[in-house]
DNA sequence: GAAAAAATATTAAGATATTATTAAAAACGA
DNA sequence: TCGTTTTTAATAATATCTTAATATTTTTTC
C-alpha cells in the first residue's frame, strides 16, 4: 500500500525537491499551494502525513498545525528554519509529531518519514490474509473465517490471535505477546493478556475451533 | 560470561533498585553518580549496555548519547518519564537502541536488555535444533520429535534433556546439571532432578526412544 | 558372598506459580 | 450520551514443581 504525502509549502523550489524526493521513494505526493482554508483542502485529500512548512506567507503554520488537528489526526511534520526551543515546543504540543529544519539532511527525513508512519498505521502491513489449519484471518475485515463459518474479533483480540499467526508452530512467550500489543511503556498487567486469550477462544469456539491456542505453562503459547 | 550493565541515573532510589534488580538477573553492574564527564567513564567502564536516563539534572541525555557514541558502540536504553514523540525519536536517530519509560515493567526491561544484548553480540547464539541420534529437540517449538513422532516436555524437563544434548557423549555430573537448572538458589533437593529424569524418561519412552540417558552411577548422566 | 551403605529411582502427595475466569470499573468511540 | 471495548481486580483452577516416603540398584566392606 502506498502512503499518501501531503507537502504544504510555499518556495515553489523546495516543493518540488520535496516531491521528486518522495516519489522516488515510493510514496504518493500531493502538494497545497493556495493557502487559503488549508484545513479544508487537507481533508480532502485525506494524506497519511504531511509535512507542513511553518513560514508559509502571512499565515501561521502552528496555527494551521491547530485547524488540521482539530478534524483529523494525520501525523504532521514540521519543515522550518527556525529552530528556538520554544517554536519547537510550541508545534509539538499542538500535535504535529516531529520537526525538521532546512536545509534538511534527505537521508533523516526519510528515515523520519518512514518512522512515523509506522508508528501511525502499525496495522498496515503487507499481508490481507493469513492462513493456518484451514483457519482464515482476514486483517481488512478483521473476521476469522473456519468452515463456512465467521465470526469477527475485536482490535486487540485480532492483534493479538494475528501475533499467533504469525509465529504459528512457535511457543510465543507471554511477554512477547505483552510487548507487541501493548508497545510496553506503561505497565500494562500481565493478566490483562490472560482475559483477552479466553475471549479469544470463546469466540473461536463459537465457530467450532476448540484447543487452537496451546497453554505452555510458563513458556507461553502455541498454535 | 556475564555481561556489565551500566546505570547513568541521578535518582539513588532508581538507581539502586535496577542495581539489585540486574545483579539478581545475573549482570554486572556498574554506576555513574557524578555526571561530569559522562562520556569519558563510559569509555573507562567499557560496559556492554548503557542504561542512560534522560533527564539528568542540568545535563541533556541525548547529548550524552550523541558523545558515547561518538566513541564507542555500545547498545543504550534510555529510561525516561517523557513521552512525546519527538524525545524518542531524537533518542533513537542519535544512536539509543531502545527506549523505556518510567515506571518500567520489570519483566520487560530485562526481556528488553536480554533481546539488545542478544542482537549486539551475537557470537553467543543460541541454537534452534539441536540433534543427536536422529533425536531432534527444537527449541522454538518446545518439540522432541523422533521418527515423525513427537512430544511435549514441560519447561525444567526440557531443560534439562537441552543440557544434556549439549553434552552429548561426555559424562555430565548431577550438580552441574542442579547448578545449571537452579543456579544460585538455595540448596534444591537433587532428588529433584531423579524426578525430573524419571520423568524425561517415561516420556521419551512414549515415543519409542528407550536407553538414551544413561545413568554413570557416582559421576551422573550421559547421553 | 552377604550385609551395610550409598546412590539413584519411583510413586504419590503437597505446594507453588502460572494461567483462567468472572464480574465490574474505566476508557473509548460514535 | 450510550454502547462497545479494554483494563482492573478478585477469585478459582490447574499444570508443573518440589518434597517426602519408599523402593531399587550398585558399590563397598567385612
Amino acid at each position: 500500500m502506498k502512503y499518501k504525502i501531503l507537502i504544504i509549502e510555499d518556495e515553489q523550489e523546495i516543493r518540488e525537491e520535496l516531491d521528486i524526493l518522495l516519489k522516488n521513494a515510493g510514496y504518493e505526493v500531493e502538494k497545497i499551494t493556495k493557502f487559503e482554508n488549508v484545513a479544508n483542502q487537507v481533508i480532502e485529500i485525506k494524506p497519511h502525513l504531511i509535512l507542513l512548512d511553518v513560514n508559509l506567507p502571512g499565515k501561521n503554520g502552528y496555527e494551521i498545525c491547530t485547524k488540521i488537528r482539530a478534524e483529523i489526526e494525520t501525523p504532521i511534520i514540521f519543515v522550518t528554519s527556525k529552530n528556538s526551543a520554544l517554536d519547537e515546543l510550541n508545534g509539538l504540543t499542538i500535535g504535529g509529531d516531529d520537526y525538521i529544519e532546512k536545509p534538511y539532511n534527505i537521508p533523516v527525513l526519510l528515515t523520519r518519514i518512514s518512522k512515523i508512519l509506522k508508528r501511525a498505521y502499525p496495522e498496515q502491513k503487507e499481508q490481507n490474509e493469513i492462513e493456518y489449519k484451514g483457519i482464515k484471518l482476514e486483517i481488512l475485515s478483521g473476521l476469522v473465517k473456519y468452515q463456512d463459518k465467521e465470526i469477527e474479533l475485536t482490535r486487540n483480540e485480532f492483534k493479538i490471535l494475528y501475533y499467533l499467526f504469525q509465529n504459528a508452530g512457535k511457543i510465543v512467550q507471554r511477554l512477547d505477546i505483552v510487548e507487541y500489543m501493548w508497545d510496553n511503556q506503561m505497565y500494562i498487567d500481565d493478566n490483562t493478556l490472560s482475559v483477552n486469550i479466553t475471549r479469544i477462544r470463546e469466540k473461536l469456539a463459537e465457530i467450532g475451533i476448540e484447543n487452537l491456542i496451546e497453554t505452555k505453562r510458563g513458556q507461553g503459547y502455541k498454535i
